[in-house]
DNA sequence: GTCAAATATTGACAACTCGTCAATTTCGGC
DNA sequence: GCCGAAATTGACGAGTTGTCAATATTTGAC
């Protein structure tokens, strides 16, 4: 009894070292350098102890996605919850996004690396039903924020509108990092911070749905510099 | 002469075939699906016949993705040089890129497909050129409606913000693309009709930017449809 | 029309990949 | 110390990409 916990205590160790060596040689080498062999000989334990944890590669590498999706989302909860206007929550948000992508680069470039590989066909369901919860929650994080900006008075909009927004808000994000990421021209037209220009547009487009108060009212340079502060004090302890 | 010329002309011919038939695969069994073998028994010529035309998988596939750049950037050129307004202009290649996705569905998927894995870091240094090339005349496509709006004095902007509001725009364009095609959770979450939310948050946007006239103050609706009409109607001559 | 040299084409091959499964080793309870 | 259950192994089958000696074809000179 206490032995098989023991057991399964080691289980679970084992599969965090094969998740931590397959991120790392995912990094290194991009999904078709990532070797199932490789991992074995790495970790020394054999590839069938492997395919014990995973039903197959994909569902390994499904696994890291859903390791990354809960860092996501735990900082996203923590931005949303952060206090001050509507407007200025919706901002920790994206405050929260870039930091994502800032301090657990590891986690931001897999996430990037495997939207592009079809992983889930061949993924187990049980792997699939957790991304799409984590996936889903986070994106309640933000629809949350949204609609207590609207019951606050700061934005007017319908039900529709408010899934609308935050998929715009959704596809800058992503899109933006994903050009970062994959594009080639990005440098050599002239977008030498990205980072920065993203977060502007996340203001343009808050500003076009009208979500007060607007950012010629108020200052939300200002605002993300004490939310980034804040959510940063908050992780270290 | 004249021969080397024909025999110059079978070469290309047979390149197309090579790269239709690897499109097909690609679009029906993914990346990883996509095998040289089978490409090779299916145009009836030898695997070292396809070597001679690219030097790996990957340039090949970046072949077909330079193939579908060229296709994007025609439309893109079309739909910027249509007649109205600055704004109504930058609709239009909105609406261009929705038609892209729409009448080229396979170069459309392609393209997704392609920026998943990392194809470039491999391909030879021309096609990566070749793409290069075509990617920025794409965006330097819309970066010049954007100047033509600020000389018509529809639009007021600062150097650095032109390039801005271009990465926004493709930010916003390339990830509501990217999500609709991986996500998970899309549906789940309530938006039935990406597309559509995709077309509004472009002129929310641009409304953010202030780009006159605003939305209030013009049927963009009616625009796009005028537009796209021209569009396929240019087409079909 | 003939023939040698240049060019194009081939497919067997080496070296790798994933996932399986019979055989082996390790472990837990008695 | 011993036995049955559970975990671990790595050789293996069937697949992959990319190479290259051997073969077939085309070319140009005579």
């Amino acid at each position: 009894m206490a032995t098989a916990s023991r057991k399964q205590r080691e289980i679970r160790q084992r599969e965090l070292l094969i998740l931590d060596t397959a991120r790392r040689m995912l990094l290194e080498k991009g999904y078709i350098g990532l070797s199932m062999d490789r991992i074995a000989a790495e970790i020394e334990y054999s590839k069938g102890t492997i395919y014990q944890h995973f039903t197959c590669k994909e569902d390994l590498v499904a696994a890291l996605a859903v390791q990354t999706m809960t860092v996501r989302r735990g900082m996203f909860e923590a931005a949303a919850s952060i206090s001050g206007r509507t407007r200025e929550r919706m901002t920790a948000v994206g405050v929260a996004d870039q930091l994502f992508a800032e301090i657990e680069p590891d986690h931001a470039r897999v996430e990037q690396l495997l939207k592009e590989v079809s992983i889930w066909d061949k993924a187990s369901a049980e792997r699939r039903n957790a991304a799409l919860s984590y996936e889903t929650s986070c994106m309640s994080v933000v629809a949350g924020v949204v609609r207590d900006g609207v019951a606050a008075g700061d934005l007017a909009m319908s039900d529709g509108e408010i899934e609308q927004l935050v998929f715009g808000l959704w596809s800058l994000a992503w899109g933006a990092r994903s050009i970062m990421a994959a594009s080639l021209a990005i440098e050599k037209f002239g977008i030498s911070e990205p980072e920065a220009a993203l977060t502007a547009n996340y203001q343009v487009l808050l500003d076009g749905y009208q979500w007060r108060p607007l950012s010629t009212e108020w200052d939300y340079v200002a605002t993300a510099e004490r939310i980034r502060d804040e959510l940063i004090r908050q992780r270290s302890t």
